[in-house]
RNA sequence: GGGUGAGUUCCCGAGCGGCCAAAGGGGGCAGACUGUAAAUCUGUUGUCAGUGACUUCGGUGGUUCAAAUCCGCCCUCACCCA
C-alpha cells in the first residue's frame, strides 16, 4: 500500500506500507543476493545503517542452499534474521547475465547452474513457486532483461514474451496466496517494464501491465550499457503512464547520480551492487565525489574518508588505516568501505527525503547532480 | 685450507650465444565495476625521447660480427670435506 505524502515536479516523497513494514520513499534496497550483504555486514549492521529493506535473489537461493531449506526454517526474513521487508528478484535478470548457458521459450528459460552446471528450468510459475517458498514480502515477475544493443525486432519479441510471463506469474501467485501452507498470504508482486531503449515499445508495455493491478511497478533493463541519458530518456516517457498510487522501482540503478535523477523524474526504489561492489574494491562513495582508497596518495592520510560522516566506519578509522587493511588483505577492509558505502547510499535516501519534507530538494539536485559521480 | 653449486630488472624466479629490456609469479602504480558466477577483471611496471636510442642480468678483463648466456681472475652466499 503506497500512500504519495508531496509532490516536487515529478518527484514523490511516499511511503510504502507491507505486512513486515512501512518504508519511506524514495528509498535504496541493499542488495543481499545470497541472503548476505557481500562485505561480510550482518542483519546487525544493516540496522546501524538505516537499512529499510532488503533485496535477495531467487535464482541465487534457489541454486543453495534451496527454497525448501528456506521455507524450513521459516522463510528468507526468520532465515536472515533482517527485520524489514525484503524484496527478491525473480532470477530473470539472471537468465541475462548468464547469457552464455541460456535458452528462452516460451514456457520458461533453461540454463544451467553457475555452481555445478546443472541443467536446470525456472519459468514464471517455478519463479513464484520459489518466491512463495522464500516468503519474501515482495516478489517480482519473471522478465527477460534484454542486453543492450538489441534490434527493435527481438526487443519486442521479448517484451511481448514478457508479458505473457507476467499474467502467468499474477495468476501463479494469486494461487499460492490461498493455499494454506504458504508462509506469507500477502506477498506482493511487482510487475516489470521492459522493451530497451524504444520509447513505443516501453509505453505500450507499460500501458499494457498496470492493467494488470499489481502492487508495484519496475522498470527493467536499464543500466546495461546504454549511456545514462538514453535512461533517463526512457524513465521520463515512461513515467506518465505508471500509477500515482502503487510504487515505482528502478531495477539495478545506479550511481548516486543516476539515483538523483530518477527521483528527480518519479522514481521511489531502487537497488544496486555498485555500493557494495565498488566498497570491496576500494571505491567509495562520499558528497565529493568518489575516491579510490588504494592510491599511494591516502597512504599518509590519517583523516576519515569523510569529514563529518556519521557512518560506523568514518566515526573511528582513518583512510590510512583502511588502505593498509586493503594492502594486507585483511577482511575488515572490505567490511569497513562497504558499510560506508552503504550508509552513503542510505543516507543520500534520507538525505533526499529530508529536502523533499523541507521543500528544498530542488536546491538539493542542483546542488549535486554534478558532483556525487565525479571522480577525486 | 679444499670441493661443489649459486649470484638476473623492487622481490622470488625462468632464460644458458643473436628472435632479450629479458617468461611467469609477487609487490608497486592506475583503471573498470549499475535487478552480484565479481575479496573479481584490465592496463602498466629500466631510462629518455611517440616507430627509435640509451644504461641493465655480482665485479672486472677477454673471446665473438654479436654475450645475461662462452673463457680468466676477483668478490659474495650456500652446502660438503678438513
Amino acid at each position: 500500500m503506497y500512500t504519495l505524502k508531496k509532490k516536487i515536479g515529478m518527484a514523490r516523497r511516499g511511503e510504502f506500507a507491507t505486512v513486515d513494514g512501512t518504508v519511506q520513499t524514495p528509498c535504496f534496497m541493499n542488495v543481499a543476493t545470497c541472503g548476505a550483504i557481500k562485505g561480510g555486514l550482518s542483519a546487525y549492521d544493516l540496522h546501524e545503517i538505516g537499512a529499510q529493506i532488503q533485496l535477495c535473489n531467487t535464482y541465487h537461493l534457489h541454486v543453495r542452499p534451496g527454497e525448501d531449506l528456506i521455507y524450513e526454517m521459516g522463510g528468507i526474513r526468520k532465515f536472515t534474521g533482517f527485520s524489514g521487508p525484503v524484496l527478491t528478484d525473480s532470477g530473470g535478470f539472471q537468465v541475462f547475465s548468464l547469457a552464455k548457458l541460456r535458452k528462452i521459450k516460451e514456457e520458461g528459460v533453461y540454463f544451467q547452474s553457475h555452481v555445478d552446471g546443472q541443467r536446470m528450468f525456472i519459468g514464471p510459475e517455478e519463479s513464484m513457486q520459489i518466491q512463495s517458498k522464500l516468503a519474501s514480502t515482495i516478489a517480482m515477475a519473471f522478465d527477460e532483461c534484454v542486453e543492450n544493443p538489441a534490434t527493435y525486432r527481438y526487443a519486442k519479441e521479448a517484451v511481448l514474451r514478457t508479458e505473457r510471463w507476467l499474467e502467468r506469474c499474477k495468476i501463479e501467485m494469486d494461487r499460492l496466496n490461498s493455499l494454506p501452507e504458504t508462509i506469507n498470504k500477502m506477498q506482493m508482486l511487482f510487475g516489470i517494464n521492459q522493451g530497451c531503449t524504444f520509447e513505443d515499445l516501453r509505453v505500450e508495455n507499460m500501458k499494457k501491465i498496470t492493467e494488470l493491478d499489481l502492487d508495484g511497478y519496475a522498470i527493467g533493463g536499464l543500466a546495461v550499457g546504454e549511456p545514462a541519458k538514453e535512461m533517463y530518456r526512457i524513465i521520463s516517457a515512461v513515467e506518465p503512464f505508471m500509477p500515482e498510487d502503487k510504487p515505482r522501482y528502478l531495477m539495478g540503478v545506479g550511481t548516486p547520480v543516476n539515483i538523483l535523477e530518477a527521483v528527480y523524474r518519479g522514481i521511489d526504489l531502487f537497488d544496486c551492487v555498485m555500493p557494495s561492489r565498488n566498497a570491496r574494491h576500494g571505491h567509495i562513495f562520499t558528497h565529493k565525489g568518489v575516491i579510490n582508497i588504494l592510491n599511494a596518495k591516502y597512504e599518509y592520510d590519517n583523516t576519515p574518508i569523510e569529514e563529518g560522516c556519521r557512518c560506523p566506519t568514518c566515526r573511528r578509522h582513518s583512510k590510512a588505516y583502511i588502505r593498509h587493511l586493503f594492502k594486507a588483505k585483511e577482511m575488515l577492509a572490505m567490511r569497513l568501505t562497504v558499510t560506508h558505502n552503504l550508509w552513503f547510499y542510505n543516507n543520500l535516501m534520507q538525505e533526499i527525503r529530508d529536502a523533499m519534507d523541507n521543500d528544498v530538494f530542488e536546491e538539493y539536485y542542483q546542488k549535486y547532480r554534478n558532483i556525487f559521480d565525479k571522480r577525486i
